[in-house]
DNA sequence: CCTCAAACGTTACAAAATTACATTCAGCTG
DNA sequence: CAGCTGAATGTAATTTTGTAACGTTTGAGG
């Protein structure tokens, strides 16, 4: 076959890249002496192998095919413990949450989400601080853009 | 007395200006052809009445001394029509609402909350759009910065 | 007065998240 | 290796937040 990559289907490109990103979470948990268990592993690889916001409870349902257990604590165990690292992010106006798609640690991002595919783009732009109040110390920023993507309003 | 305001107490001068509010809301309604009923009118006072966010459930809870009425959807619906008109906009990542500070209805705003004292300050600076990806049409912004406001981190 | 749609009341339920406590497990220490 | 300790999990129950569905009231316009 002259261009093998040409059967790879779209599952297994994602499943690719999928991988990478769990290898660099690992990485990233030795480096900071966190660890990287079997569930957080398995919450993060169903939260990247989603292309669009997942929900909690859906990663439940997607849990419980393991043994009897995949109680909601487990998951938001999972969910705050990914955050903290900002291999997660949570998206506030939707209760929901997305891999974190760069491969550093993040701090805070720009999300911008399509509402017609799903999709979000994270953007690290640090926010200007333009129209911070006087004597206001930001600590954390959600920022969350809703709106149509490019692929999308053609 | 030679200042006769000198004796206004706190609680009376924010009533003044929820008074003033309230009438600004009543305004508003008769220019849009919208209704302001007794409910909604209620809800916005509550809302309006608290220097921090408020939740919808103690809302609830304020609405109870009336009649036997006060169920979630009555809130919920109020909240709903307050927002619409950008009387109220709602903290997404508190699940809690605050009244708008400014006369005008208001497009997105961004909100500065003060974690220590719950103060929170709206400012309307048409988030700049420097980083938004090439051909995404932003239609809804959630914009929200927790810290330390100037008077508390003295 | 009559009609119609908007607003409201009410019940029930769904969805999202947390509390509290028991148990297991990995890494350390002696 | 036995035993300790704190982090990570399992589990049950509950709280918090929000909606669906449906019937009733209300008020502006014909």
């Amino acid at each position: 076959m002259k261009f093998p990559w040409a059967s790879l289907n779209m599952r297994q490109m994602m499943s690719d890249s999928i991988s990478q990103a769990l290898e660099a979470a690992d990485q990233l948990c030795l480096e900071r002496g966190e660890r990287m268990t079997p569930v957080r592993r398995h919450v993060l690889e169903l939260v990247l192998q989603s292309n669009s916001p997942v929900k909690a409870y859906d990663l439940l349902e997607s849990l419980k095919p393991g043994p009897g257990s995949a109680k909601p604590p487990t998951v938001y165990r999972a969910l705050d413990f990914l955050m903290s690292l900002g291999l997660v992010h949570k998206i506030e106006a939707l209760n929901a949450f997305v891999g974190c798609t760069h491969s550093h640690a993040c701090g805070g991002a720009e999300l911008y989400i399509c509402t017609d595919c799903g999709h979000v783009q994270e953007v690290h732009g640090s926010l200007e601080p333009g129209h911070t109040p006087k004597g206001f110390k930001v600590e954390r920023s959600v920022v969350e853009h809703f709106g149509v993507c490019g692929n999308c309003h053609q």
